[in-house]
DNA sequence: ATGCCTATGCGACATAGA
């Protein structure tokens, strides 16, 4: 299949493109994993979370020398997302409207060849119930009305990230051995349903209906191995960009690699 | 019931993750 070189534009505009989602865990930490897989698979877009830096201490020298530009919604410490792109990206918005008080880097939206795509680090909720759990519903309530915003604008919108939710059962190792975490709660999944009943199509399901596919394994307790995984990074496509999906995937292998990221990276491609 | 493991911070343990 023709690929664009790294650092050229799409040199064939009838490729489909590639938009991409990886919770890197740690962008310092991953930078060697994040630059082979970026070589090895060469998506259009990849919205990362979790970089945990600030802006300043993303590596952009690294990452415009494998052919890519950076948009950074970064913190110091944990969360912060950012959106890399073969084409140049128009940034749309950064953080959610709705809670001025809330300062967590969890979202990051640009305008890329056309496209929208929104990158989101949606927050974990543990312990539930509790603070935290309230405010991932309050930051699900706040998606869910971007979602809407973007809805009624009818262009081709992709929102990628780690939803920290496990939408039924079949994306789950062990109901039973995640009862109490808030990753299966009930209202996290109503909250999630909320966007699909929206009729935001969720890509990986759509190409694989029934099954296994898993894009998270806990470090612990030999959870890979086992293969005691969780489908939590989703794709959710609008009908403009749902009308142009031609594959979607989960690049599994990446979680077998050295010092690998928890989590592993999931993708759609769109013609053009 | 809890920790298991990993990354980050101005660190010599704590916080966060999921």
């Amino acid at each position: 299949m023709r690929r664009a070189a790294a650092g050229a534009v799409r040199p064939f505009p009838s490729d489909p493109v590639r938009i991409a989602t990886f919770n890197v865990n740690g962008i310092a930490a991953r930078l060697p994993r994040l630059l082979d897989w970026l070589a090895d698979t060469q998506p259009d877009v990849a919205c990362l979370q979790e970089i945990k830096t600030v802006d300043e201490g993303f590596p952009v020298a690294a990452i415009e020398a494998a052919g890519y530009h950076a948009l950074v919604h970064g913190q110091k410490g944990f969360n912060g997302v950012a959106i890399l792109s073969k084409q140049p990206a128009v940034e749309t918005q950064r953080g959610l409207p709705g809670e001025p008080e809330d300062d967590h880097a969890r979202y990051l939206e640009a305008a890329i060849d056309g496209v929208i795509v929104g990158a989101i680090y949606l927050p974990n909720g543990n312990p539930q119930p509790g603070p935290k759990f309230d405010y991932k519903l309050r930051w699900f309530d706040r998606l869910n009305a971007r979602a809407d915003a973007l809805w009624a604008s009818e262009l081709p919108v992709v929102l990628a990230g780690d939803y920290n939710v496990c939408p039924t059962s079949e994306d789950v190792f062990s109901e039973a051995a995640m009862a109490a975490d808030a990753l299966v709660q009930p209202e996290s999944r109503a909250a999630y349903r909320r966007l699909l009943g929206g009729g935001w199509l969720d890509a990986i399901r759509s190409v694989q209906p029934s099954g296994r596919a898993y894009t998270f394994w806990d470090y612990q307790a030999g959870a890979w191995p086992r293969d005691h995984g969780l489908r939590i990074d989703h794709l959710l496509l609008s009908p403009g960009a749902a009308d142009r999906l031609t594959a979607a995937g989960i690049d599994r292998t990446v979680r077998a690699g050295e010092r690998a990221s928890d989590h592993v990276p999931a993708w759609v491609e769109l013609r053009s």
